[in-house]
DNA sequence: AGCCCCCTCGCGCTTTTTGGGGAGTGGAAA
DNA sequence: TTTCCACTCCCCAAAAAGCGCGAGGGGGCT
């Protein structure tokens, strides 16, 4: 295991790539620059979608996903309430879930050793970028300790490029909103009624009325909740 | 403006430091290592709070809140639309209030060139960090070209630093909703009615009540609406 | 000048949502 | 074992939201 690794030429490549097949290439090729086990990156979406790339057997991917192993898995949970990269050391592995779940990843060839980046985008995403191999602490603590830096950036250029690959972003563009709609919509996203909103804009709630209708239209949305819920994914208004 | 930065020190520095007032120092010291005009830490909290630490001046921050500049500055706009770094000169400046947005800025002291990161955290929370300037577009693109990747892991460590001084996030660890509640959530954020969500879910209607309310009460909601902004913004669902 | 959009206001009506109760199961933790 | 919590079901009255029909002034763009 050593960290001889160019950053510049593998960010270059990952950044040239267009398709899935090159950034699969781009992370063995990263695997063997560190010399570890195992590089992924891994893609969660709360809908429960998630999309994987990494070195980790087909098997136990397709394993991780049949078992819903993504509820359980302790570098998921530890992540997703984290902001800094986390060794697997420090996580919870006191559930009996997640006991098993370990002695499993084992049996599928996962290191001892693990390493993980939490990453966060627009509209909630959350990805994770994994550093796995086996070895004892010391070797695994020198190493994690020489290459987060690198690790913390190179994770950050994976979700850039797969954001890229997300699909809808550019084909939904909606009308922007106008100022007093975004007014009424930041509003009934803090909570107020209706009345306080007409209240605190101190125009008639039928004008708030005819604001939130033409958000409503203007957002392509059902009723005002989902009004306020497209409004917010799409950064149109910030709570 | 050089870029004759000892990255390590800074960090290592940044970490050592306990109190606002050295992270303070640290960005004054980043900006005085980089030659730029200002440097900025940004934090926007889900409830609509700021907190900020900066090289502008205190006039300027002030001013920036009471006028709520905070929902017309493109650049917190823009930025909370996106994932990587981004140049100002690539947001949208187009609107009227933009534009005088940006007429008062430069008024205050705030350059024309800007290179904006934007950074997000464990429940919804997010984040800027920026490097602003004065002086040309070619020297600035030299700049941001050079320092983009340091750039990017000093407002990692940045908003690793601030999230431990956030005091609430112990205490008002908002207990998080249960598997039903989130389903509810989710799907009434995508527009549906109470029927046609209870419909879905295949519970009553007044099953699915229940998991509305109890879902508001865990968020501290009062109303439906604020009840999926506030999941919405805290990354519990996604839509 | 005409068009379109933004802002403002009115009344009445139907449907939906909300808030106040209460009640029972099963599983997991203390 | 008891005590939580998640999950499921029910009634009723009040409040809120949605939908229909209107109206007019102002600003900007072509």
């Amino acid at each position: 295991m050593q960290a001889n690794v160019n950053l510049d030429q593998i960010l270059e490549e990952l950044d040239a790539t267009g398709t899935l097949e090159g950034i699969q290439g781009v992370i063995v090729k990263l695997r063997n620059a560190f010399g570890v086990d195992h590089i992924i990156y891994h893609w969660v979406d709360s809908a429960g979608e998630q999309y994987g790339c990494g070195t980790y057997s087909d098997e136990w991917r397709d394993h991780y996903i049949a078992q819903s192993y993504i509820r359980v898995d302790p570098v998921v949970i530890g992540c997703f309430q984290r902001f800094h990269p986390v060794d697997w050391k420090r996580l919870d592995w006191s559930g009996k879930p997640a006991r098993a779940f370990l002695a499993d990843a084992m049996k599928h060839g996962v290191g001892n050793q693990g390493f993980s980046i939490p990453i966060r985008g627009p509209n909630g995403q959350f990805a994770l970028f994994t550093v796995n191999h086996t070895c004892d602490d010391a070797e695994w603590a020198r190493f994690s300790e020489l290459n987060s830096r690198e690790l913390i950036l190179i994770a950050h250029y994976f979700n850039r490029k797969a954001l890229e690959f997300e699909p809808e972003r550019k084909g939904e563009q909606s009308r922007a909103l106008s100022p007093r709609e975004i007014d009424a919509m930041t509003l009934l996203a803090m909570g107020y009624s209706r009345a306080q909103v007409a209240d605190t804009l101190a125009i008639s709630e039928h004008t708030l009325r005819v604001y939130i209708e033409s958000a409503r239209f203007k957002l392509g949305a059902h009723n005002t909740t989902h009004a306020v819920a497209r409004a917010l994914s799409r950064g149109l208004i910030i709570v």
